[in-house]
DNA sequence: CGCGTCACG
DNA sequence: ACGTACGTGACGCGT
């Protein structure tokens, strides 16, 4: 038998469009939705194994459907340029597959594939059908089946009846009196309004269709339900009509007309070399008969290394030329993740034609390696410069000269995609293969270190891969404008970082040991009681256990589930406290309970052998421009409650007689919003010096400033940050407790109050639509794909995320600015005392004492002044004998 | 290894 | 009707 699949064309492009980044070939070209469409085909080729296939596209603006309703479609936006650009590409690819591609007009794509399937199953073939459009579930029977894809384009779900009835419940057919009732934003398929998914299931579990729906009308539930059904009967019966895929459509093409040929392979390959997709001409090896000549050679070059050197000792002058050169790439390999607890096993340097492998001892010995490292005239390319820097200075290896590191580039290329593998980037850039770690080390247990020629040639391989995708990636920051952000900000910090990082924070055990005996006491004592309380001993950090005593055995009620069960999180817990008096305790017990494991017990394994702790900075894991700290993380230690604040005593500095620093930015955020929205009201408010959040009250509630009650404060506060947040009336309500109407009603008003907010907000959302991303300050990039989602949720986060990723990022750029300013200050003045940790809006030093009052004015001044805005920034600093007393 | 929870900005 | 506040990382539990 068989198997027909048939690819809704639209709908793959316009995935494969949003799923990946925007990049361009060298001519310029936009080509991701090719590539994207490419991939999903060839996966679909190897795992389907076709015999017949077509691609279906819409064909005009107009079909049969808008005789019946002028409206169709109507709210839908026009495709991107970008997009619409690379519709021939994708027809030229499928030419070059020999895969047959249809449009015809007054049909749409759906209904050339619900006429196929119909003609498929009736022929006794198998019939799949490849799209992003669950409309096309209806289509589903014992014959044919339905891969939708999820999330991007290759990563898909298979649809057979089991799958839909499981999924909704319904029918395949049903699907058309779903979406009948319900109707499609993205179509501007009205349904019945007030109608979606939940009730809309609910009224085919009672009825069938929505012609026995309508007719029994006075059997629904609900007065309100039944005048709607009654009301928009016709409206629900045509949005079926106009939902139902028409499977007549006089198509002039045979069954026989789709039969797949073999794949002409160098036609494809041409194709791939034209539009250069260079990873992909290494998969079409497994689609060519081997005997293939010339893309066999092309993969071969692409992944085998020939000319790998291990150096030793009697190769040292041989060598020595190739040290002479600037550009080099250049891979250190260690024993582990953390540079801070691993040791260096050896290096890899590539010209991108030989490779050279150096095991560290050798390294260390060779006097004109040392040079080359040292010399900041020869650059040098690599993967991570931060972890890089700190594997030879640990080995006391001076270097210099790291002037590109592709993962920071790739990171201000696409800041979603946190900390980017190097084969990742290689994949992106189509700049050759290179396997997954995952894949050459294995992971988890099995997760080995290579020895020999395996981890020489692996290191090489590496190596080169940096040398060859760097001009990529070096052309794309320019394209894109990022070149400064790399060059002047995000390299230097790395440098700092690294410096930060290795000095390390130094600890005070025994204050740590203390705190640890107190808070110990505290919980067996809590502990006690709670079992005292609840009657039986039982595992107060399991949900489930906490659950199953609060809710059945003690009868409290429920307020919130989770997927697993009750929800038994502090805000659920608060509004139980006056019921049991067993609930604050269980509140007070998870808190020492966090203060114990996390920041006693978890703290105390990071101490290093000099009693330090050494955190890691992440430069490329988040989303907006922010850093991150793991292992431990140091910016989460606690602070608003008193009980937690306290673990801060226990970061000291490390010199006798010193002083710990702390400077943070007051209300950087929202000083940032007045900045870039141009408020007139809320710059002034800043301009004057006044309490932001009491201003705000004033503004909202139209009261005198001693009028302001502690309470209007509070929530004026909460609605700032909803408005940083990119605001809703349902996360304001969740915020403060209080019902959505009142909420949405503080947003009005604060909008009124801020009017170049509001319009800040509108025009944010436009510019993402519009261009696909938003930027900072300093022109730092975050694409939002989703923002265009037909899917609420998805898009109305993307929406939050426009707006508030200009915000947070330029926050972000302002301290790194500072840090980098302060950095190359403190050296020049030949200060002693050296930035130790950041937090978001805020930097730690350690400072000698002689040297407080000048520090002090040093860092409030590099601070307030990293950039200038319409808005004053406004810097605290303080100091103390530890980080606690820094406050 | 995913989930719930909670620490920070 | 939809279903979230934005950005992170670490811990303990239980599958």
């Amino acid at each position: 038998m068989g198997k027909l699949v048939l690819i809704d064309g639209n709908s793959i492009a316009y995935r494969a469009f949003f799923a990946l980044p925007l990049l361009t070939n060298s001519s310029g070209i936009y080509t991701n939705a090719v590539y994207g469409f490419t991939m999903m085909l060839l996966k679909v080729l190897e795992e389907e194994k076709p015999t017949h296939m077509l691609v279906a596209f819409d064909a005009g603006k107009t079909t049969f459907r808008h005789q019946d309703y002028q409206e169709y479609k109507g709210t839908r936006q026009k495709t991107p340029g970008e997009l619409a650009e690379q519709i021939p590409l994708v027809r030229e690819m499928l030419d070059a597959f020999g895969i047959r591609h249809y449009a015809i007009e007054n049909y749409e794509a759906d209904d050339i594939i619900g006429t196929l399937a119909r003609a498929g199953s009736g022929k006794d073939l198998e019939v799949l059908i490849v799209s992003g459009d669950k409309d096309l579930l209806q289509l589903v029977n014992e014959q044919v089946n339905v891969l939708l894809t999820r999330k991007g384009v290759t990563e898909t779900e298979r649809y057979d009846r089991k799958a839909v009835a499981d999924r909704y419940g319904l029918t395949p057919q049903q699907i058309i009196d779903l979406k009948g009732l319900m109707g499609d934003a993205s179509d501007n398929i009205p349904g019945i309004p007030g109608v979606g998914e939940k009730t809309a299931l609910k009224l085919l579990k009672q009825f069938p269709t929505v012609e026995e729906i309508v007719d029994h009308v006075s059997e629904l539930p609900g007065k309100k339900l039944r005048e709607k059904v009654e009301t928009y009967r016709d409206q629900a019966l045509l949005s079926k009509k106009l939902a139902t895929i028409y499977t007549e459509v006089p198509l002039d093409l045979q069954l026989e007309d789709l039969l797949l040929a073999e794949l002409d392979v160098n036609r494809i390959a041409d194709f791939f070399r034209k539009v250069e997709f260079k990873t992909l001409l290494d998969r079409l090896k497994k689609f060519s008969g081997a005997d293939e000549e010339e893309t066999k050679t092309v993969c071969e070059e692409q992944d085998a290394i020939e000319s790998v050197t291990v150096f030793g000792e009697e190769a040292r002058d041989e060598w020595e030329p190739f040290l002479k050169q600037s550009g080099l790439a250049l891979f250190v390999e260690m024993t582990g993740e953390n540079p801070h607890h691993s040791d260096v096993i050896g290096l890899a340097l590539s010209d991108g034609e030989k490779q050279l492998y150096i095991p560290i001892e050798e390294a260390m010995d060779w006097q004109a390696f040392r040079e080359y490292l040292a010399d900041g005239e020869r650059h040098k390319v690599v993967y991570d410069v931060k972890k890089t820097s700190l594997a030879l200075k640990r080995k006391e290896l001076d270097v210099a000269g790291l002037s590109f590191d592709v993962l920071l580039a790739a990171y201000l290329l696409d800041p979603s995609e946190s900390q980017m593998e190097l084969n990742e980037i290689v994949k992106r850039a189509e700049a050759g293969y290179l396997p997954s770690d995952e894949e050459v080390y294995g992971k988890g247990a099995k997760r080995r270190q290579l020895q020999g020629e395996e981890l020489e040639k692996h290191l090489a391989r590496k190596a080169r891969a940096i040398y060859q995708v760097y001009p990529v990636l070096d052309r794309q920051l320019q394209e894109a404008g990022l070149d400064a952000l790399m060059f002047d900000l995000e390299m230097p910090l790395a440098a700092v970082l690294a410096n930060m990082e290795r000095h390390g924070v130094l600890v005070n055990r025994e204050r740590l040991d203390e705190l640890g005996v107190e808070l110990k006491r505290s919980m067996d004592l809590l502990q006690e009681e709670i079992y005292e309380l609840a009657g039986v001993p039982f595992n107060i950090n399991s949900p489930k256990q906490l659950g199953e005593i609060l809710f059945d055995k003690l009868g409290l009620p429920v307020i919130k589930k989770t997927k697993t069960g009750y929800s038994t999180s502090a805000d659920v817990l608060e509004k139980l406290a006056p019921q049991h008096e067993i609930v604050e305790k269980i509140l007070h017990y998870r808190q020492v309970g966090k203060l114990y494991s996390t920041y006693i017990e978890g703290l105390k394994k990071e101490i290093g052998s000099d009693g330090k702790i050494h955190t890691q900075f992440n430069q490329t894991v988040t989303a907006t421009g922010r850093l991150s700290s793991t292992e431990p993380n140091l910016q989460n230690i606690p602070i608003r409650m008193e009980e937690g604040r306290r673990i801060r005593q226990i970061f000291i500095p490390s010199e006798p007689g010193w002083y710990m620093l702390s400077a943070d930015y007051s209300q950087i955020e929202l000083r940032v919003l007045a900045h870039i929205s141009g408020d007139a009201n809320l710059q002034k408010a800043f301009k004057e010096g006044k309490d932001i959040h009491t201003q705000t009250a004033m503004d909202v509630f139209g009261v005198a400033e001693d009028e302001v009650t502690s309470l209007m404060r509070r929530q004026a506060k909460a609605v700032n940050f909803g408005i940083l947040y990119g605001i809703s009336g349902y996360g304001l309500a969740q915020g403060l407790d209080i019902p959505q109407k009142e909420a949405r009603e503080f947003i009005e008003r604060y909008f009124e109050t801020y009017p170049g907010v509001k319009k800040y907000m509108d025009s944010i959302i436009a510019q993402a639509k519009q261009e696909g991303y938003v930027t900072t300050l300093s022109g730092r990039r975050r694409y939002l794909p989703k923002i265009h989602s037909r899917n609420f949720g998805e898009r109305s986060f993307a929406e939050r995320t426009a707006m508030n990723t200009p915000i947070q990022g330029t926050a972000a750029d302002i301290i790194k600015i500072a840090m980098v300013r302060l950095d190359r200050q403190i050296r020049e003045r030949g200060l002693k005392g050296r930035m130790l940790l950041q937090v978001h809006d805020e930097l730690i030093l350690e400072v000698p004492e002689s040297e407080l009052p000048a520090m002090q004015e040093l860092v409030r001044d590099v601070m307030e002044h990293a950039l200038e805005l319409s808005v004053p920034l406004v810097v605290d600093v303080n100091c103390g004998k530890n980080w606690y007393e820094a406050k």
